[in-house]
RNA sequence: GGGGUCUUAGCUCAGCUGGGAGAGCAUCUGCCUUACAAGCAGAGGGUCAUAGGUUCGAGCCCUAUAGGCCCCACCA
């Protein structure tokens, strides 16, 4: 039973109906089976929070299209899918919830909070799966895993308790940036430096034991103060002066030698704190003279550290002063910051106050401003997990072997933001206040104080033998799991032969707004717990943005929901819009027009597919003998050959858009413009049945490999014309062997570039009657004749073989070219001289129209000819009259200029000939 | 302060290791030619940001300049 394709290409319910197909053939899934070579990805694990958004769309596209075509290449290929537990994202989601249903999350309490966290992530994690599936992702469901699944928990555990036990991992009092709304810790990573305007404070500090300082004391202002006893020092943040506990002022700096070891009173909190001595402090800055919080600011801290300094945290866990703030206790960070500067003032201590900006973080989830604390917290240890991952990719760019396998990055230039980061990474802040997340395996005994950090929860205290264990109350940094998921996905920390035959996977395909958050951490993690690099490729993309550049975002509603484009488009549309045009690590603008562009591709190929099918109906094509296929067949399949070789080469080397281009040009331009044309005068003559069988094969086989190279970028419309011409037949595809698997292209097999189907005197041939017929096509046009107008054709040339190629070719002229007659001739026998003539190297072409050729036009167009012949003869024999080209050029290159001049030259004296037959 | 990146046709962007400037959209002209008007055939349109340099040869490599964007950074 034959089936048949619709008339118009339509999307809707096909891309659902196949892919059903392919998940009931289970052709996503992958065993390990050591005939064959595997090739992995895993998935970005989108939150389960999520939705999909052209990120994802862009994101995952990709990596279809490497897993759909290492598949067909005979790979074992594995797409390992996932979501992520987001902690933070989703603690935050799971809280606006509850507080809609009027509930606080410390009502429920722990327990509750997260019976009810697990209830959201079942009812909406899937969601997002669901909406990649729609997408066309290959993914192999079957291994779906989750980042705070059991066996993602348990690669967790393992991860601390080793780390831990190697001092890896430590739990230490350090300057953290603290978020006062989401009241947790974030990573240096989280962070994001945002110049604000501000202001620059100068604030007088008396020397203890003056009269100003008496006077301060008092609570008043100083009636007869001398500026020798005050240091002035400049902040950007009076209210933390609350907590100081030293001035600084650089060794070198001689204005300050005098005061150097003398002790100031601090203003406000009148208490008596050192000047110390720090080459850290800037003499060019401000007053040269810093104020140290060692509390609230990072470098403060490592001051205070230097010099034993006390660290004094006056605020709470909401920037709140607390009962170290004196007065301002209760205020929050902004009040405080006004009052104290207004008290100062009342004191007379405020010098000046100048406009200052300067950069101050911000979390880049909520965008409140953050606050440095020093607080306990856990931390990894980076410098020594850093120097392996910068090794890895060092030493792959510098082609050396490296233990821990290979790391490189497309496009290239992504190498220096992974290794600036690296070069200067700190300590990693893991812990997290906050519930939704892998608890940290830590332990503490409420007896003796003793931390136990273990994969079991213990129940006595190895120290002291009691049993008053309580467990760390904190969770860890949502990219800590995510940080294992190469290797935990694939059953680490067992020794799975999934793992053993799967890890290391292959390309990691990722934005460049992840490298810090997530690259790094897994590379450092593979090479610490795996001893190798996760990957050998992170290859990188771009941001879509809206069609104006902006970043599409929620706040600014100029988001664009890849599922509507997907039921609008269809889901190949918007795939193929997502990949053309765009080089790797580039963002890309988001413009309905390019999506109807990609459809009407779609559309073309459609139909394409279409009329080939119609034409094939009731007969049974065969394959043909070689001496049957006509040159222009051979033409064809030569560029198909070409175009796979090109394909698949641009495709390992991951440009992705030039090898679609190159498919899309190859169907449209050539196969459908021009094979398809020049072949109909065949299809629709059954007399030569030997001939029509020729160019049916040649069409059918073409058409299946192309769609074969088109397939990964465009997974549904190739697979169903696919399908439909296998069920109406079995006349093979030119690129490839038999593989026998005609039920589906995703698992058919890659085409392969052939040496014996180079024709290369074909491609000539119909080369240079595309020439012609172009040529004859422009000149009516140029004369404005309509394409109703036949006219006979005269092909003059004295070359033999030129003579056979349009011989062969005559049809083409009638078909392509408005010719109601070709005559193929020696001379100009027989040919009004007021012809229309076109010139192409070894032929001259008239075309006779009588009364409508306009002589003075006529001329016209050969003298724009003649021009530019000219400029090309002039760039030519400039080239090869310049000794030094001659001397140093490559002889190939050398070569071809030469061609070029007797080809110019040539034609040259053609259109002179032919322009003063007609003066 | 450091680093990256961009500046190519009216618009959005390609242009791989240096060797005669491309695509899509838009514009103009002519076509409902029995696969496709979501189409066909043609046309116009670019001193490849500027100035130097390397080279036989530069959109491509180097240097500087101008402008745009991005990332990193503890100058209070």
């Amino acid at each position: 039973m034959s089936k048949e394709l619709s008339k118009t290409y339509d999307p809707k319910g096909m891309e659902e109906r196949i892919y059903k197909k392919w998940l009931d053939k289970n052709y996503f899934h992958a065993e390990v089976d050591r005939s064959k070579k595997p090739f992995t990805i895993v998935i970005p694990p989108p939150n389960i929070t999520g939705q999909l958004h052209m990120g994802h769309a862009f994101d995952n596209t990709m990596q279809d299209i490497l897993i759909r075509f290492k598949r067909m290449q005979g790979y074992n290929a594995l797409w390992q899918p996932g979501c992520d537990h987001a902690s933070i994202a989703t603690e935050v989601k799971i809280i606006e919830k509850l507080k809609e249903e009027g509930i606080d999350k410390e009502d429920l309490g722990r327990e509750g909070f997260l019976k009810r966290a697990w209830e959201w992530k079942e009812e909406y994690g899937g969601r997002i799966v669901e909406q990649l599936k729609k997408l066309g992702s290959s993914c192999d469901w079957e291994r779906e895993r989750f980042t705070m699944d059991e066996g993602c928990n348990k690669a967790v555990t393992e991860v601390f308790v080793n780390l831990y036990n190697k001092g890896l991992i430590f739990k230490g009092n350090k300057i953290v940036n603290w978020c006062p709304v989401c009241q947790t810790t974030i990573s240096d990573a989280e962070v994001e430096h945002e110049e604000q305007a501000g202001h620059f404070w100068h604030i007088r500090y008396p020397k203890a034991g003056t009269p100003e300082a008496e006077a301060m004391l008092a609570g008043r202002k100083c009636d007869a103060a001398s500026e020798d006893n005050y240091v002035v020092v400049a902040t950007t943040r009076p209210e933390t002066m609350l907590g100081d506990t030293a001035l600084a002022v650089n060794p070198e700096d001689e204005r300050y030698t005098a005061i150097a070891g003398k002790t100031v009173v601090l203003p406000l909190m009148n208490k008596d704190i050192p000047v110390i001595t720090d080459s850290y402090v800037d003499k060019e800055f401000g007053t040269g003279v810093v104020k140290i919080t060692p509390a609230h600011d990072p470098n403060d801290f490592e001051v205070g550290k230097r010099h034993g300094l006390e660290i004094i945290n006056v605020m709470n866990d909401d920037a709140t002063i607390n009962s170290k703030g004196g007065k301002y206790e209760g205020l929050d960070r902004y009040e405080a910051r006004k009052q104290v500067v207004s008290d100062l003032e009342a004191l007379g201590l405020l010098v000046k106050v100048e406009d200052h900006s300067h950069n101050v973080g911000t979390h880049d989830r909520c965008g409140c401003t953050i606050e440095p604390m020093a607080k306990a917290q856990w931390f990894v240890a980076m410098e020594k997990l850093a120097k392996p991952a910068i090794e890895v990719l060092k030493a792959t760019r510098e082609g050396r072997e490296c233990e821990y396998g290979k790391l490189q990055f497309v496009p290239e230039r992504f190498d220096k933001t992974y290794l600036h980061w690296l070069e200067g990474i700190r300590d990693w802040c893991i812990s997290r206040q906050l519930w939704w997340g892998h608890r940290i395996p830590a332990y503490y005994c409420r007896d003796c104080g003793e931390v136990i950090v273990s994969k079991d929860a213990p129940t006595v205290c190895p120290k002291c033998g009691k049993s008053h264990l309580d467990q760390d109350e904190d969770v860890l940094d949502t990219w800590f799991s995510s940080a294992l998921w190469p290797f935990s996905t694939l059953g680490w920390p067992e020794k799975t032969d999934e793992l053993d035959y799967f890890y290391p996977t292959d390309v990691l395909v990722t934005g460049y707004d992840i490298i810090f958050f997530w690259v790094v951490r897994m590379v450092f993690s593979g090479i610490e717990h795996t001893g190798h690099s996760p990957f050998h490729t992170v290859l990188i993309h771009g941001l879509v943005r809206d069609s104006q550049g902006r970043k599409m975002s929620k706040s600014l509603g100029n988001g664009i929901d890849p599922l509507e484009i997907i039921d609008k488009y269809g889901a190949d549309a918007l795939r193929l819009m997502l990949m053309t045009g765009n080089a790797p690590g580039n963002d890309m603008r988001f413009y309905y027009e390019k999506v109807e562009a990609c459809r009407n591709f779609a559309n073309k190929v459609w139909n394409a597919s279409r009329f080939i099918m119609m034409n094939m109906e009731g007969k049974s094509v065969v394959r043909p003998d070689e001496a049957d296929l006509q040159p222009v067949d051979k033409w064809i399949i030569s560029r198909l050959n070409t175009v796979i070789r090109d394909v698949t080469d641009n495709m390992e080397k991951y440009e992705l858009g030039i090898a679609v281009g190159k498919i899309y040009d190859f169907i449209w331009d050539e196969l459908c413009d021009w094979y398809i044309e020049m072949v109909k005068p065949r299809l629709y003559n059954s007399d030569d049945g030997a001939s029509q069988n020729a160019a049916l094969y040649t069409l059918r086989s073409v058409l299946i490999d192309a769609l074969k190279l088109l397939h990964p970028y465009m997974p549904f419309i190739t697979e169903e014309i696919y399908c439909t011409l296998n069920e109406n037949g079995d006349a093979g595809a030119c690129g490839t062997e038999d593989d026998g698997n005609r039920e589906s292209i995703m698992i058919s097999s890659w085409p392969v570039y052939d040496e014996a189907r180079a024709y290369d005197k074909e491609e000539r041939d119909i080369g240079m009657i595309k020439e012609a017929v172009r040529g004859i096509r422009n000149a009516r046009t140029g004369m404005n004749v309509p394409p109703s107008k036949k006219a006979h054709v005269y092909i003059v040339t004295g070359d033999k073989d030129i003579c056979k190629t349009f011989e062969e070719g005559r049809l083409f002229f009638t078909s392509l070219a408005y010719a109601s007659d070709v005559s193929i001739q020696p001379d100009k026998t027989g040919i009004a001289d007021d012809s229309v003539s076109v010139v192409i190297p070894g032929a001259d072409i008239y075309i006779p129209f009588a009364e409508l050729v306009d002589i003075k036009q006529e001329i016209e167009r050969l003298k724009k000819e003649e021009a530019r012949l000219e400029g090309e003869l002039k760039r030519v024999n400039g080239m090869l009259n310049n000794e030094k080209f001659i001397s140093k050029a490559p002889a190939a290159k050398i070569e071809e200029e030469k061609g070029k001049l007797a080809k110019y030259t040539q034609m040259m004296e053609q259109v002179r000939e032919r322009l003063s037959q007609l003066s």
